[in-house]
DNA sequence: ATGACGATTTACT
DNA sequence: GTAAATCGTCATA
């Protein structure tokens, strides 16, 4: 029997491999409690999948084991939280057994509860006095973190057993549409950069790069095929 | 101690 | 389309 929508899921939905995460997380909610007791949430709409020590892209790629991305190499359902460029938040999802460093990068929301709350998080940084899009609020690894206030204190989090940081069941089930990409913003990551490892909600106007027209053969790829 | 570099976002030409 | 913003982190010395 499926489980009560509002109960964080368990360890096991973490426990496999991240391309099969990066599938099975889009249509679920992420939510956020603020320490006023507010609740912030989206539904998951765009994810990428970092393979591990043989993936050129990933933080831990080598093995590379610092501070900064310990949390990779934690148990399933944990939270990577790492701060880049600067200014910028990603949070991403630890699956796998603990020392093997796998994990999902959350790229894109649909939010879903506390809207107001999150247009004030993430400031206004066209204009003051101007309102943020809905699809402006989420629509970024960077955004989202910025929306929901998260950042490294939540590093390490544990999302099975929290409650500031955890996941629920989607108020819509599992997407439909779901297309498959390249992965956005890798450098030089050599092979690693044109594999398919971004997975989105093809119709959500709330993804960070939308698939490219014309190419509509990224949908539907067994996983483990490249 | 120092320098190069981002799993990005925003503003601007 | 291109470029600037901005600083923690890590490799090198």
């Amino acid at each position: 029997m499926p489980k009560p929508r509002g109960t964080p899921l368990a360890r096991r939905f973490y426990s496999t491999g991240p391309e099969s995460l990066a599938v099975s997380l889009l249509g679920k909610l992420l939510v956020r409690v603020l320490s006023d007791g507010e609740r912030l949430s989206g539904i998951i709409v765009e994810t990428e999948a970092y393979v591990g020590v043989i993936d050129r892209a990933s933080h831990a790629f080598g093995g590379r084991r610092t501070p900064r991305n310990e949390s990779m190499y934690a148990r399933p359902g944990t939270a990577y939280v790492y701060f880049t460029y600067g200014m910028h938040h990603c949070v991403n999802v630890v699956c796998g057994r603990a020392g093997d460093p796998l994990a999902v990068l959350i790229r894109a929301l649909e939010p879903v509860e506390g809207l107001e709350r999150m247009r004030t998080l993430r400031g206004s940084s066209t204009r003051p006095g101007r309102r943020h899009k809905d699809t402006d609020l989420c629509s970024g690894p960077g955004k989202l973190c910025q929306a929901l206030a998260i950042d490294r204190d939540l590093d390490g989090t544990d999302l099975a057993a929290a409650d500031t940081l955890f996941i629920e069941r989607g108020p819509r089930g599992m997407p439909r549409d779901t297309a498959c990409t390249p992965r956005i913003g890798l450098g030089q990551a050599g092979e690693w950069a044109s594999k398919r490892l971004r997975w989105l909600v093809e119709s959500n106007p709330h993804v960070s790069v939308p698939v490219p027209r014309r190419t509509a053969s990224h949908r539907k790829r067994p996983i483990g095929s490249a």
